[in-house]
DNA sequence: ATAGTATGATAGTAATACTTTTATATTTGC
DNA sequence: GCAAATATAAAAGTATTACTATCATACTAT
């Protein structure tokens, strides 16, 4: 099962990139060291000068897959909620029992991704790390809203969308539903950075995880509903 | 009482600036345009030249007054997270009742400035929709941990810490009240931009409000402690 | 064998994020 | 009221960023 997970190819739009990356040797380099880079030396710092030297291309090569970085980090973000997505209606397939389908999808999408075990290009881990630090900066433009418009939030909204149907069909009447689901998953990546460098600001620690705060806060809030 | 509130200064961490911009009728301007036009373009865009330009003072004058734009936004932050910290200490400052008490500490924290009553050169509310926009850039970075330590941050975590002690007045049982008070703070913000920008993530809209999401959330959350 | 496509090397441009120097106001201390 | 100190302005300079453009070369597909 784990390998089947492996060979999904995650569906991006392709207006993020000038030049699919996964079409070619050199697009999944740029896909690896820039994962590398962004981690080690944070978004800000990162260029594709520096990648283009560290991968042993030439920066104009870069160019003719991603028009700028931020793409980049559209591109990566798309890949890791698509991944996350995938795992999810994976984890959460076939279950009948409303309660349990729900905590296991919190489960799934408040967990970090502990080691790598995939055998790609993208070392998970780091994407993870990349996500909680970085993935705010993809949205908080100007320029959010007509991106908005060409689909490159679409795995995410639709991710957003599909716990939100799950907390609907365990409590039908609970009123706030979307604003619940996407507290879950942008208050999990919070409360990991805070644990990082914050930790007075976060009970998550060692011991006690954000899944475990999210799996509490979403069923003392939540009832069940009257249809079982 | 308004006028009582306006008068007050924010202790701001001295360190954040390099000449304290309150001292002097340039400061003063840098602090004002600097908020419109942070509003108007976006942090990206924004830059100490065209901030030269629009006040008709010298690039390299402002730079006497902040060692760069981050510094700025830091310094903005600090002033936006400390007027509220007054608000919300006046506002629950003497009530006895300690549902109410936190009640109110909820309102005012997941409000939004609705009209700009004060006579400074502070806009608050656009300074609002600043923190809204960009404040999450100015922890998402490589430096955070230095400047953290240097005490850029303290305005924002004391606040946090003071939301954190109503919930555990109110529910000394609660195992997360450190996570549930950053939840409401950072989670506000983030609703605040999903209205605007994604509103298919959020059931807030012209007629529901992240303050009626957030109160019915924590009150569903927390039970009432034994001691009244 | 050749046409097409991908990549590389090099150079160039405009803007950014500053720093430095020097000149000119303005304030303040005596 | 004057000198000294301080604040601001003007101008220029530097390194880096974020690209764009051109041309050469290599590799690939028919």
């Amino acid at each position: 099962m784990e390998r089947l997970i492996h060979s999904i190819r995650i569906g991006i739009n392709d207006k993020i990139y000038l030049k699919d990356p996964e079409s070619s040797d050199l697009g999944k380099r740029i896909i690896e060291q820039s994962i590398l880079m962004i981690d080690e030396m944070g978004f800000e710092s990162f260029t594709f000068r520096k990648l283009g030297e560290r991968i042993k291309s030439n920066e104009s090569s870069i160019y003719r897959y991603f028009e700028n970085k931020h793409k980049l980090l559209l591109y990566l973000a798309s890949w890791y909620w698509g991944r996350l997505e995938y795992k999810m209606v994976f984890a959460t397939n076939g279950i009948a029992n409303k309660k349990y389908k729900l905590q296991r999808a919190i489960e799934i999408l408040t967990q970090t991704v502990e080691e790598d075990i995939s055998f790609s290009h993208i070392n998970e881990v780091l994407l993870n790390k990349i996500v909680i630090n970085e993935y705010s900066k993809s949205y908080l433009t100007k320029e959010v809203d007509r991106e908005n418009k060409d689909g490159y939030f679409v795995i995410y909204k639709r991710l957003v969308n599909r716990l939100r149907e799950m907390i609907v069909l365990w409590d039908d009447q609970y009123p706030y539903p979307s604003s619940l689901a996407s507290t879950i998953l942008e208050g999990s990546l919070h409360q990991y950075f805070l644990q990082e460098h914050f930790p007075m600001l976060t009970d998550c620690n060692e011991t006690t995880t954000p899944t475990e705060y999210f799996m509490d806060l979403v069923f003392r809030t939540l009832k069940p509903n009257s249809n079982g």
